[in-house]
DNA sequence: GTGAAAGCGCTAACAT
DNA sequence: ATGTTAGCGCTTTCAC
């Protein structure tokens, strides 16, 4: 692909000379700083006639206004951090956009970066964001150590947890009930008569995942099974495609007696790289093996074998989690819980 | 879903109290700011001893630097602005990641914000970036005006545009050829014996759809066809799966000897809602309706009919747009140029 | 309604 | 090696 490209340089320099300031434009205007400022926040203090004269200056001379001069000096935050677990996730790029249509409201801006389920990468940019002087932070940590969020909350930088429920009272938070979640999949794969369910899952560092077990073990232990003989946990090398594709070829190399029948998948990603690989690998879905994933993402219905999945109200997720930073200074925090709900369709169902 | 959250207050209030500034960290150490300040940029230059205590009162305070005063004095920009056209995009989110990748090299944080294809949202954008004091700007513009985006560049805030070929020398951009594109779909088609061919495409305000239109146009006549005889245009309501299923039943809806035998799709997204009508609908693909998408997205292979699909560099595109951010001040523009792909699946082969 | 001036927190230049 | 100080561009009193 690379080798591909085409690349045309041309030879004029790019720009460089200094910004226009509120003193050039009030020069320029023949009237004081102050009067410039008046013109850009509260129009209406100043007559037409010197405030037309002051756009006329602004026009001419290009003038941006100092975002960080206006933020040291009268404190307006107008930005906003995430750092969600993985960029390449629909959930998460979901819950951003939700997010964003939320900020949009106050013309906020978005700051979003993308962990990759690194500790030091989200303390790096959870740093920066505060350094930067946003208005608040909403993070998808990582693993359960949140000192670090709790730490920015007490020095005056708001903090949503996304997707994780708050372990502290302080810290408001907004997530979805993944033990529900499990269990709702496994109690699903039992009432297909299933008996030997792997289960793709991602490290228990992080806790969406542990949690997901916790409900698969529940779920199992409800229908008076032995959790450890019923259920395989299978940590992927990552919660992508190729980590299902990892994870399912270590189930299909057990002994037919333990080889398991149906699979639950972490998430949608994982999915795919299942089915991918059982089809590959000729193994019917869901006559030989049965799939359940989570997330719910769009293509989730249309694959070649529509995959039942459990859905998360995924915007509707960002959007409280903006609302929440919103809320007047003082409010109190709050810790919203939303229920998954499973989806069923043919790729668990005889 | 809303209906299932549920909510729990507490009742401490959220932190407040001023952040500690420099000062009050060498008030607290009894040295200067001056020495605050080289403990947190030049640390060799002051012996370990005073660092120790100066590190200490930073610990005590919980000191964070402020980044505006010191982007305000510094000039430091730290931060690349991002408006892409579609935040669902999986297109747009894997470009993200290439963009994300190369500037935490230099740790820089990303701004990113969907304008929805609406120019004013991408012209707010834009402007707050700006003003917020980017580095950089890197767009996906919404429509060819992109007289804004220049005058950011000459105001000195470098600017990229991504996904568009620079109409003029001065910007840089990073593209795909989306004229070569087209015409891969539609010589693809056409080898596969269909004669009449429904596009569904966005609006040709946005240049990505003009230009795969006009390679679908080129593809037809360079076969001696009549374009306006062989191909027939559907513009969808909105680039996604709703828009694509409210493309194919205008389709549907023509009179038998009228009606496409071949659809190719602006991108995979109204592909997924083009097979998930057609499904519904008992249509098979690809006997009786062959299917192109646009992006190979993740998912493209696995769906229930795998997708023809022409392929983009996504990730290498957002890489390569941010290394021409951070090209050596007077490097000459470039016009990065990207060939496209064709992946040949099921969708489409009889 | 407008001007003058203080000062936000920081870095860099200069003085010691 | 450390202290002192000017000033980045802006908003916000406080006079007039």
């Amino acid at each position: 692909m690379e080798g591909m490209a085409t690349s045309t340089k041309a030879s004029s320099p790019p720009p460089s000379r200094r910004r226009a300031s509120i003193t050039d434009v009030a020069k320029a205007a023949g009237v004081a700083v102050g009067t410039v400022s008046n013109v850009l926040n509260k129009p209406d203090r100043v007559l037409p006639a010197t405030r037309e004269r002051v756009e006329a200056a602004i026009a001419e001379l290009n003038f941006v206004r100092n975002g960080s001069a206006r933020q040291l000096r009268a404190g307006t935050l107008t930005s906003v951090g995430v750092v969600v677990l993985d960029l390449s996730n629909p959930f998460f790029t979901d819950a951003a956009r939700g997010i964003q249509d939320r900020l949009e409201r106050d013309s906020f801006t978005l700051m979003v970066a993308g962990s990759d389920e690194d500790l030091d990468r989200e303390r790096r940019y959870l740093r920066l964001y505060e350094e930067h002087g946003v208005q608040g932070v909403i993070v998808s940590p990582a693993t359960d150590d949140i000192d670090h969020v709790l730490a920015i909350h007490e020095r005056g930088t708001s903090a949503v947890l996304l997707d994780r429920p708050s372990p502290v009272p302080e810290v408001s938070s907004v997530a979805v009930d993944d033990v529900a979640g499990g269990r709702l999949a496994v109690e699903h794969l039992l009432a297909q008569g299933h008996e030997r369910i792997a289960f793709l899952n991602g490290p228990h560092t992080i806790r969406q995942c542990r949690d997901r077990m916790a409900g698969a073990a529940m779920a199992l232990a409800d229908s008076g099974r032995d959790p450890g003989a019923a259920l395989l946990e299978i940590t992927v090398p990552a919660l992508s495609p190729d980590g299902g594709e990892a994870g399912i070829r270590e189930a299909l190399e057990l002994a037919p007696d333990r080889r398991p029948t149906a699979v639950f998948c972490v998430n949608d990603l994982v999915a795919l790289g299942v089915l991918r690989t059982l089809r590959r690998e000729g193994i019917q879905v869901p006559e030989e093996m049965a799939v359940v994933g989570y997330d719910d993402v769009t293509f989730a219905a249309e694959l070649a074998t529509p995959l039942t999945s459990v859905r998360q109200p995924t915007v509707e997720l960002g959007t409280r989690a903006a609302d929440l930073l919103f809320r007047p200074e003082g409010a109190a925090p709050e810790q919203v819980m939303f229920e998954p709900q499973l989806v069923v369709r043919e790729s668990s169902t005889r």
